[in-house]
DNA sequence: GGTAGCACCAAAAGC
DNA sequence: TGGTGCTACC
């Protein structure tokens, strides 16, 4: 029947939801069931089938990856090359908004976005201000509370009502301070992209009927990581009984402590009175044992709506659970599996390497590098994070808008041009009084209470700025940038030889590279800055991976989204998974979905490991076994115990603390179980370290203090057991 | 004004 | 253990 063949691509559950007809939808994907698949077929059927204008579909997800793909996967279906709906992250939504209609409450034209370290900046300022000390009020702790006000649309005066403690009335005090130095900056936070376009709607009838009267259909991803901001930011623009498709999995909501509120989809009823929920339970990514093992687990936590993931994929292997010695025993194991896999015909880009926490990634990554295995660490240190380009970036947002404080502070003496520490002092001190912004103080040119090399110093620097201003609408961006540089000599901070510095001035380069893409030949650099600025601050590091570099090594946090045929998931211990700091049982629920996120993964195989001891903070500390590995059924697990355990005068504790476990897939072979003492009439004595198959036919694994580890077959064996 | 060395801290990270 | 932000010193 139709043109898109629905009925050939999507299943029953799947087509269901693409084809909904008007009102709200709640459509819980469970992991791998094809939840892109439903959001893009669901735009190309409402552009192809139902003759929706695409200018009046919006589809919201939260990274500019997922944006991209799902925009290029509706190009392809609809066979056009540009699509004209509109598909992004929620943030860079609300940034349209305040871009189109930012004056009707206030906002300055040209305003910037600030990233999380301008933040941090101007937290530790307001801190300053208020008179309060860090120690007390760190900084990182200040910005996450403002953060989560932000994202509950507190404005600091209802917050400032409901402060009762100590600490309370101080967070009040800085986030009023903090939200004053904002708009003196004229700069809003990522908060506020969601927040401002809320208040747009609420408060500005005439604005808020034009934006709704655009908008037919709404499309939003990943639901179960919405705050309450953004959901009152869906609410207000397609209203409880409109057309959205919120498609989210509870089970997947693993940022809880960013703001994200899975009650938006445990009770998406409450906002959307009449909505229709549905399941999408068939899943094409995972073996059934996967499923069942990943579904055993997350079946413990209460906070959830409920699936039972199957596939026709058929039942597969069963998982892998190493007991390491230590994180190095650990890390050994994995590599060395991974290089097996890989020497049976394995792709190295086909292995996903999982950990709790970026530490963890030492001793893989070093277990990596020795043995000269390719790998890719997916995150780290960011692009845009980096010293160099947070000052370029810096001198671009000053020269663009120069009551842009945080910038100008940071440009100001970089590179030294002679405006020290004591320089510095005096002028703030000065604006402070004078009540005026550096930049204003700048010009104003009174700088009689300034020493005269002060006075020069600060002179050539406004000269120096203003001169830029001009390049800039003169110039196309591309020219300006070079301009830039030569005007500044800011890269005479790395003309050295070393490495540290020849790395920075190819990040230099990169960045006049990425700077490219902006703003054509003819066109005054100006307009093109804000893009840049604007893209810049909307974009992450992570965008620009790409799979094929070898063993991906990541967070479990960064592998959502994403799946291998083999994964590895490393540290099942109490303390890393479940990690410490997660106390409440909301925070355990949280842990295990992670876990959860981890496994499903996986396509065809899934490896696990845990290990004795660990080092933590650089001391070596004692684990215990993740109790979320009882939850795991565990007739699907294997256990292996890491020879290293029996090994010299360890083998006595090793021996009783794991014997607590038997490994769960092997039913009893008499004599011959795992973790008993044999002697081989060769080999000597030995500890049987696991057991496949039964009876004559059982394999085991023994390992020898003769000889190390060995295969052997029972029947042949001739094994005697000895206690 | 620049930098070496030391104290301090250590969960995850999207936009 | 390793990375980072600040102080003390040159």
């Amino acid at each position: 029947m139709s043109a898109l063949d629905l009925e050939g691509r999507l299943n029953e559950a799947q087509l269901a939801a693409v084809t909904h007809g008007e009102g709200p939808q709640l459509v819980l994907a469970g992991a791998g069931s094809g939840k892109t698949r439903v959001i893009t077929h669901r735009i190309g059927w409402l552009i192809e089938e139902m003759g929706v204008d695409p200018r009046a579909i919006t589809a919201m997800t939260f990274t500019n990856k997922a944006a991209r793909e799902m925009e290029s996967r509706v190009e392809t279906l609809l066979r056009t090359d540009r699509l004209e709906s509109s598909v992004g992250t929620f943030h860079r939504f609300g940034l349209k908004l305040l871009r189109r209609f930012g004056e009707r409450i206030e906002l300055k034209r040209g305003f910037t976005v600030f990233d999380d370290t301008d933040q941090i900046a101007l937290v530790k300022r307001s801190l300053k201000d208020e008179g309060l000390d860090e120690g007390s009020f760190p900084p990182r702790t200040m910005l996450s509370r403002i953060s989560d006000a932000k994202s509950r649309l507190l404005t600091p005066a209802a917050h400032a009502a409901g402060a009762e403690t100590f600490f309370e009335k101080r967070l009040a005090q800085v986030f009023r301070r903090y939200e004053h130095l904002l708009q003196r900056s004229s700069a809003v936070d990522f908060d506020d992209l969601i927040g401002l376009p809320v208040r747009l709607l609420v408060e500005d009838a005439e604005i808020g009927r034009r934006i709704r009267g655009g908008l037919r259909h709404l499309l939003v991803d990943e639901f179960q990581d919405t705050n309450h901001a953004q959901l009152r930011l869906v609410r207000e623009l397609i209203g409880p009984g409109g057309n959205i498709t919120a498609v989210g999995d509870e089970d997947q909501g693993i940022y809880r402590w960013r703001g994200a509120d899975l009650a938006n989809v445990l009770e998406f009823e409450k906002s959307f009175p009449d909505a229709v929920v549905r399941k999408l339970e068939q899943n094409y990514r995972s073996t059934q044992t996967i499923l069942d093992a990943s579904g055993g687990l997350i079946a413990h936590n209460e906070g959830r709506r409920g699936k039972r993931l199957w596939t026709d994929r058929g039942a597969g292997d069963p998982l892998e659970l190493f007991r390491a010695r230590d994180e190095i025993d650990e890390a050994r194991w994995v590599v060395r599996t991974a290089r097996q896999l890989e020497a049976e015909g394995a792709r190295w880009s086909e292995i996903g390497v999982l950990v709790r926490t970026n530490a963890q990634t030492r001793a893989l990554e070093e277990e990596l590098l020795r043995t000269e295995t390719p790998y890719t660490l997916v995150g780290g240190t960011r692009f845009y994070q980096r010293a160099e380009i947070r000052d370029l970036v810096a001198y671009l947002r000053a020269i663009g808008d120069p009551r842009d404080q945080i910038s100008m502070e940071r440009i100001l003496n970089q590179p030294p041009r002679g405006i020290g520490r004591k320089t510095q002092r005096l002028v703030a001190t000065e604006c402070e009084r004078q009540g005026l912004t550096l930049w204003d103080f700048l010009v104003v040119d009174q700088f009689e209470s300034l020493p005269e090399r002060s006075a020069k110093a600060l002179r050539r620097f406004r000269d120096l700025l203003q001169a830029l201003q001009g390049d800039l609408d003169q110039l196309p961006l591309v020219a300006f940038l070079d301009q830039l540089l030569e005007r500044t000599g800011y890269l005479g901070l790395f003309a050295g030889d070393d490495e540290d510095s020849r790395g920075r001035r190819e990040n230099v380069g990169e960045f006049l590279s990425a700077a490219q893409g902006f703003g054509g030949e003819s066109e005054s650099g100006r307009v093109s800055l804000t893009e840049l600025l604007d893209h810049i601050a909307l974009v992450s590091d992570l965008d620009g991976w790409k799979v094929e570099r070898g063993v991906s090594l990541m967070t479990l946090h960064s592998a959502k989204g994403l799946e291998f045929p083999l994964v590895f998931v490393g540290g099942l211990e109490e303390g890393v998974i479940p990690h410490y700091n997660a106390k409440e049982p909301a925070d355990i629920e949280e842990e295990r979905r992670l876990l959860y996120v981890g496994m499903t993964r996986a396509e065809r195989r899934l490896f696990l490991s845990s290990c004795l001891r660990r080092r933590v903070a650089g001391r070596f500390q004692d684990q215990r076994p993740s109790p979320f590995l009882d939850e795991i059924p565990s007739s699907l697990v294997i256990v292996h115990d890491s020879p290293s355990l029996f090994e010299g005068e360890r083998t006595r504790g090793a021996a009783t603390f794991f014997g607590r476990q038997q490994a769960p897939s092997e039913p009893e072979s008499g004599k011959l179980a795992k973790g008993s003492r044999v002697r081989h009439p060769k080999l000597g004595d030995g500890v049987v370290l696991s057991v496949e198959g039964y009876g004559d036919g059982a394999k085991l694994t023994v390992f020898f203090a003769s000889a190390g580890k060995r295969k052997l077959v029972a029947k042949f064996a001739n094994l005697e057991s000895i206690s």
